[in-house]
DNA sequence: GCGAGATACTTTAAGTCTAAAGTATCTGAC
DNA sequence: GTCAGATACTTTAGACTTAAAGTATCTCGC
């Protein structure tokens, strides 16, 4: 009954999976900031800082929204906005209701520059998961969107037992 | 101009995936790095230094060993362990037979403070991942596994093709 | 109105990271 | 033996990142 169960306790399953995905996690996260600087001579953050606001449309989106869906501190995003605005990719407005927020959205250039980043940063993703099959992509996705909310749950819990 | 409302039926399915996986990434890393931080005063990378050189044992592992376990470039290592060494937990020593290459190894404090944290990094891994069963973790890993080696494969490829 | 606290953002200090160029050492073809 | 190239590592310049402290603005109870 209970002769596996010392093999259990300690196999270190969520450990494993833990390095096993950063691994992973390095390995496309590297190749793409390769391609991208190679290619185009732009740094992930600041192509992910693009993603985001196209992705947001016309409105684009709040200091504070972006440091939100970037996942890196705010004093982070003050930064590389101020770079893509020098490079003319990104204007920045300041919210006439709400005087400390300020709006950053895609100029035409960034628009187009980011559209023409946008097939070829597809193809990397797709390369890397090139081995694996629809149905493998599917049971990872129901398996990440798992670990997320569980990884979400648990930091929650962190911060209140402090 | 065509304003789209949605996107098309195309699912995406690889770029998601990646979303995901560097969303969890985010999430477990940010937990690990606040809780080294806030326990015991370390930052991830040199905790991640440390981890390498207590699996190597007494042999401890040359400059080289510990950028490619780690993953980060060879500039890199040499800061993070002229830190290590100057809080006293590695000690480094020069290779006699290839005076090119250096060895890192853990002193006792070293040795002593690694063990002292490993418990609780495993408790926070631990948590992050517990919404998922046995069942779950064993797929993951399976899944993960043949991701590292299709984007190995593809970090290869784009190199030979360069 | 007014002030206490909350919120949005910026600044700062310190650390991490890379790519590229540089130094020292080794290896192998000859 | 020697020297051209390879290898191990360091240095440098520049970008990214965070936590924490600071500034400006807003909100809400009174």
């Amino acid at each position: 009954m209970d002769r596996e169960r010392g093999h259990e306790d300690s196999d270190h399953l969520q450990l494993r999976a833990w390095l096993r995905l950063l691994t992973c996690a390095n390995l496309i996260e590297s190749r793409v900031r390769g391609g991208l600087r190679e290619t185009w001579n732009i740094t992930l953050p600041r192509f992910d800082l693009l993603s985001q606001l196209h992705r947001a449309g016309e409105d684009g989106l709040t200091m504070g929204d972006l440091s939100r869906a970037m996942m890196v501190s705010a004093g982070n995003v003050t930064g590389l906005v101020e770079a893509l605005v020098g490079e003319g990719l990104v204007r920045r407005t300041t919210s006439a209701a709400d005087r400390r927020q300020s709006r950053v959205r895609l100029t035409q250039a960034g628009k187009r520059g980011f559209e023409a980043m946008l097939p070829e940063h597809e193809r990397w993703i797709d390369e890397a998961f090139a081995g694996l099959d629809r149905n493998d992509l599917k049971r990872l996705l129901e398996l990440l969107a798992k670990l997320k909310q569980s990884a979400k749950a648990a930091e929650r819990g962190g911060k209140e037992a402090a």
